[in-house]
DNA sequence: CGCCTTCACGTCAGCCGCTGTCATCACTAG
DNA sequence: CTAGTGATGACAGCGGCTGACGTGAAGGCG
């Protein structure tokens, strides 16, 4: 006879996600969570730093996928060409299958303020571990983060046009579009400041 | 007899900015704070809305200024250009003798997770409330969303580098140094796009 | 002058997020 | 068989935050 069953985070995660969905996050305690799939809230918050983070344990693949890419670059690759490296590498992670749920997911953290905020944390959090790993590879401080930041900006974008409706193309094709569309408008700007 | 005194608010945040900085930020409680200006923590939290907005109240001007900046552009500016208007605008405001301010604010947000949050929270907001109005003037979506997200950023980088010490130059100048660094950075990628 | 409304605040009760502490008990190494 | 080990339960407690209600000074108005 076991005495729990295996797999909490996981089964604490699908419940949060589900009451979330139907309740609310305010409207949820963690208690619940806990109680719907048989633990107590002392263990959701041994799983969970806070009740939020039942919604963004996960995140760290996705660091580690734009940091492969990072790592993949060419090593004479400029500092935005090594950050579309990284993109390239982490849009691939999300692949058609995982887009029901990640909307699922997103619709909860749109509706909630709290969540937002978290999701930039996460999304900040990134950003400043490609640009250690920019800086890693030589490249100077101000570059590092410009770069990373864009990089993780050009994700963000991207990812919420992934979710939209009707949207079918692939997470990395839109991503491509994006980062083309920034290189762009940069460029408009830099030949005007060029000749003022 | 006055039943109270004015300025409730500004009284709140001064202390607890104080407050802040010597016993750290979880370490306060509301009803210190209010204690401290002879308030209850019913008031405190009648003018913030949670503990961390007592340090975040006042951004408003800051979205004021970037917003009149990118009124002020010219019609046929380019999105970058708008927005290096509306940052022009923005970091006007932070003259010298904010500096020291600035450096104990920060201080204390960047020692606390919860409070760095809040204030990607305030960037997020920031760059929406950007990519509004250059949509208003009638830039596309993705380039009004892209062009306001990288304004906001190069803030964020030059705001950093401002409060560093022994820095002396101004925010705007650190700023326009920044922008041009992103252009140029683009325009590095951009060129090995067209020759692959 | 008296009355009445407004408005900023106080008081109180209470929920919930989150934490420290200690006990429990299947499982495992020896 | 015994001594851990590790995930969980039970419980007490603090602090963030809210709703409801009361209170008194300031100001408008007849």
């Amino acid at each position: 006879m076991v005495r729990w069953q295996p797999g909490a985070p996981e089964r604490l995660q699908k419940a949060a996600l589900e009451l979330f969905a139907t309740r609310g996050f305010e409207q949820t305690t963690a208690a619940e969570i806990a109680e719907a799939v048989g633990l107590t809230e002392r263990t959701f918050f041994r799983h969970f730093s806070d009740k939020r983070e039942v919604l963004f344990q996960g995140q760290q693949v996705l660091v580690q996928a734009f940091l492969d890419g990072v790592a993949a670059a060419p090593p004479e690759s400029s500092p935005l060409e090594v950050v579309a490296s990284g993109l390239r590498s982490a849009t691939s992670l999300f692949v058609d299958e995982r887009r029901a749920h990640s909307r699922a997911r997103q619709s909860v953290i749109d509706r909630n303020p709290g969540l937002q905020e978290r999701e930039r944390h996460k999304m900040t959090t990134l950003a400043t571990t490609v640009a250690d790993a920019l800086r890693a590879r030589g490249v100077d401080e101000l570059a590092a983060t410009l770069a990373a930041e864009s990089g993780v900006t050009v994700f963000g974008i991207a990812f919420t046009q992934w979710l939209r409706d009707g949207e079918e193309r692939s997470l990395t094709a839109i991503a491509n579009g994006v980062f083309g569309e920034l290189l762009d408008l940069a460029g408009k700007a830099g030949v005007s400041r060029e000749n003022p």
